[in-house]
DNA sequence: TTGAAAGCGTTACCAA
DNA sequence: TTGGTAACGCTTTCAA
């Protein structure tokens, strides 16, 4: 099989030192006439820059990383996705990993991954208040999809309107005529755009509702796992004198999980109980009786973080923080059941 | 910020040269003393083997390499999760291209892909008979995944049993009473595993069933267009004198599109219209009315996938080619309307 | 505008 | 068992 073409190659089809080749290769110097040459020349030997030699000589590689609290979650996995597609489409590389909902392991792998020596970092943030991303913020352009990280104030963020999106749900619920609500939040570290439980439990007292609160079992956790725990949650809060008539999920595959336990109590949806998600992910629309949700534009959201970051790592500068805004989506809610 | 410490650091701790540490952190060679002490210098340093510097040396990078027909699809998406995350928890750092779609953009993708040297590669080709396959099956362990590769017969490759698919759903839609279908199948170029519309044409005149052929959309395309394409191509099927009952499509991603399409038209699903998918994709089961589907035990194929893939770029030897039974999960079929 | 040469941090071949 | 030393293919500084 033959070799890959080297820089070696291309300088002496043109007759030229590998330096001016590179140069050339790169639109970094070169007369024109000389830039042409070299491109045609290394045109036609196929040749492409050896994007490993290039990283160990330049300290840096082209590559975004991508590190994801959890890509069994739904929203974040379509979210990967299409900054992958993004990034690609802007010439980088991209490189995912996975803490796979286990914030100690979140700073293991972001270890990892700096290794690779990365242009830049978006990271969905288990514990964004952990103060790895500082360390890695002073190293490199970091952008947070989420949640702002706390303690490192030069990563930039993309952040949604929590406050704005609670209320926008809980109105839309009281205007139902829902009372009691149970409201389903992941067991994680505190954080600073989603400090879910505390926003909903004020808004709940100022409208006179009644929240029941519902931990979410860890993200690996196997959808027969969460159904299960779910399950029961539902159980009881719909057993006790103030039966919860909806239950209002900060995820969307926790609302996935609502459904299916919902089902398996017998429960019709949403005769019987409302269920309200979070990210409008993609086949909710589908789902049964229709899955009311709290929309945030995520194309808005790849093209501005993979704006922002790609401008940083050109400025050498930090990525700002932008706020998106919420849009109730709403499909098959109904008031509670008479009685 | 502290500089990493380097092979040569490490070498000056312990008193050694580099090349004996190199050898005695991957355990190639070295005294249980001198490795030991190594191990601890290294530990005690934090230091990190850096990855590109070790490519480059080596030609090889420790990364597997996974490209992507279209990560829009739902399918795929989930797939290359969980690949990914098979190969992470083996300690295999993963990247991700993606063809969109575009055959002619797979070969590209490919090349340079190829440029990052890994160690193996895993597809979802969107062109099996390609030969630009073989030549990369030459260079490194290369697995298909859907489909084998035409003409590369050194790639392995992870198949469904696609004629027992057709089979066990055409026995479904045939026992139910459904006499005309419809059925959905990718525009693609041929393939060795999935020459769908032939499989089904042939297993439905045995059986005396009429079909009617709709082409799907380009990957890439958004879902209204999808939806658009399909409600048009429904209404049609549904116009003449032999009306479709039923449709049958090759990938739950369409069928999500074919449940859309009815919703538009005003079908019931599956009062009116019976749809059948082809993955088993995760939120299927959440579908309105219900998807059936044709399942194949996706975590099976990871965990064969992966091994296989390994073990290949271990014993630099050709992965091998497994093939896997379906299974029909009927979720909401019902026979046609009467009259 | 161009080029020579010194890295970048490993690995692998040979010799000690 | 251990250690020089030459790659690996590029980028960059400094000189010409």
């Amino acid at each position: 099989m033959p070799k890959r073409p080297t820089l070696q190659d291309v300088a002496d089809a043109v007759g030229l030192a590998p330096a001016t080749v590179s140069y050339a290769l790169r639109g970094e110097r070169g007369s024109a006439d000389t830039v042409d040459r070299v491109r045609a020349a290394a045109a036609d030997l196929g040749y492409q820059i050896d994007p490993i030699a290039s990283a160990l000589a330049r300290g840096r590689s082209r590559t975004i990383a991508v590190l994801c609290g959890s890509t069994r979650d739904l929203w974040q996995q379509s979210l990967v996705g299409e900054l992958s597609r993004a990034l690609n489409a802007r010439d980088r590389y991209v490189v995912v990993a996975d803490a796979d909902g286990n914030p100690e392991r979140e700073e293991a792998i972001l270890r990892q991954l700096l290794t690779q020596r990365p242009d830049g970092l978006l990271v969905t943030p288990l514990d964004p208040m952990s103060d790895i991303w500082e360390q890695a913020a002073r190293t490199l352009p970091v952008l947070a999809l989420g949640d702002r990280l706390g303690h490192a104030p030069s990563a930039g963020a993309m952040v949604f309107d929590n406050p704005a999106g609670v209320t926008l749900v809980l109105d839309h619920l009281g205007a139902l005529g829902h009372r009691s609500i149970a409201v389903a939040v992941p067991t994680r570290p505190t954080t600073l755009d989603r400090p879910a439980e505390l926003l909903v439990a004020a808004e709940a007292r100022r409208r006179g509702m009644a929240i029941t609160v519902v931990h979410t079992p860890p993200p690996t956790a196997d959808p027969a796992t969460t159904t299960g725990h779910l399950t029961e949650a539902l159980r009881a809060a719909r057993a006790g004198h103030d039966p919860v008539t909806a239950i209002f999920c900060f995820s969307d595959s926790f609302a996935f999980g609502a459904l299916r336990a919902a089902r398996t109590l017998g429960l019709s949806v949403p005769g019987d109980l409302t269920v309200v998600g979070y990210e409008n992910v993609t086949p909710g629309d589908l789902t049964g009786p229709g899955l009311t949700t709290v929309d945030w534009d995520d194309a808005a959201v790849v093209e501005a973080a993979v704006g922002y970051l790609l401008e940083a790592t050109r400025a050498g500068a930090s990525p700002g923080v932008r706020r998106f805004a919420p849009r109730l989506v709403v499909r098959g809610s109904s008031g509670p059941a008479p009685g």
